[in-house]
DNA sequence: GTGGTCTAGACCACG
DNA sequence: GTGGTCTAGACCACT
């Protein structure tokens, strides 16, 4: 499981560690009930501060991905914690309404649009 | 043609500014040539500092969406000078990417993505 | 509007500045549209760190008592915003659990029970 | 007696042991004289650390459900010695002052808190 | 001047 | 040794 960072994108460090998680979760990296290293050791090795890991780890337990277990670690929970519901369903509508209208303005078609989604979504 | 700003949504208000316009351009409110209001006049009736309206204009000027023209305003450009191009994709496929993982991770399938597309696509 | 924090006891900093802030909504002093201290001047006058003030406001905010406007500040929400659904029905239910256990297990009857509640809530 | 305990949430595992303690001892599986597994032994059944087993044990010595009788080990109090007191009632209302503020806030009344008491108190 | 992000370093409870 | 909490102080984007 490698996480990189890129300080020169203006993307928060602690969405991108985030960001890495969840592809680890979904390649099959990262699989229930496996434990992500300890804040400490991931601020570590990632070279940036224990409190911005923490954050990261924070924002998957609210989001179902993972269980922070205090003086354990943090695990992967299982599937059903974090599948899609109606409050997500309408946060991806609303991270995607901005994004669609531009590409129509722009002149692509939907066909074209949901091509992309289909390169991104089965090359991952 | 209805502007509205949500202070209390984290998206800026020159990123609101500037996808209301495109919207704008898109239910064919806004066609080639027609004048946008002045960014002070634009600054007023928003109830936002002007440099934020004129940010939004500079930004769609760099995107092709506007011209800037001096003692004239700024104007809406033809179509073909913000169709898609190779540089546009790119960046379309970035922004897609950690949405669409996230999407997949939570049990979408590429289908049910695109369905939320669609519907986006087609009540703009 | 006034927030006592008490060092000595265990409840955290950010714990008490929340439970204070609520108090402060159901009090009337805090009404919708309020806009709260900045964390900074809240911090100050507290003689607490800002980022415990911005815990606080954060928790605050996820629970829906409070929008926080970058730039502008943190605002009381519309009561609808927070008003008890599931979610927060079972969190409830959990919290009083092992108090009620414990409670009946001392011998208390649940209209005893119930006659405390009743006198914290009438008081408040 | 079955005690669970649950890592993932964040009550402390002692608390844990001694909730499942008192549920016991108000479910009528642990009555009057009955003797408790040694620390050791319930540690190893729970696969925790005996010194949590301890600590649990202490906190119900020391709240009157036990008493700890040297080389005999751990045993269930008479009721009486545990009844509620006036102590006891101060500690009660302070641990559900802020729960009840909450709700309040939330919109609930006094009956519907009620209710979620009467249910919890009678289910166990 | 606001909140957001990040760093560096500390102490604590729990186990 | 873990995560939780707190402090002190910094820079940034946006307005």
């Amino acid at each position: 499981m490698l996480i990189q960072i890129d300080m020169s994108i203006d993307k928060p460090i602690y969405e991108q560690i985030r960001d890495a998680i969840i592809k680890g979760i979904l390649k099959g990296e990262l699989t229930k009930g496996k434990q992500l290293p300890s804040s400490r050791a991931l601020a570590s090795s990632l070279s940036v501060n224990m409190h911005t890991v923490n954050k990261a780890y924070n924002i998957l337990k609210q989001d179902g991905f993972v269980s922070v277990i205090k003086r354990k670690g943090v695990v992967i929970n299982d599937k059903n914690q974090y599948r899609a519901d109606e409050a997500y369903l309408n946060i991806l509508e609303e991270k995607l309404e901005s994004i669609v209208t531009e590409a129509k303005c722009r002149g692509l078609t939907a066909d074209e649009i949901n091509s992309i989604i289909g390169k991104i979504y089965n090359q991952i």
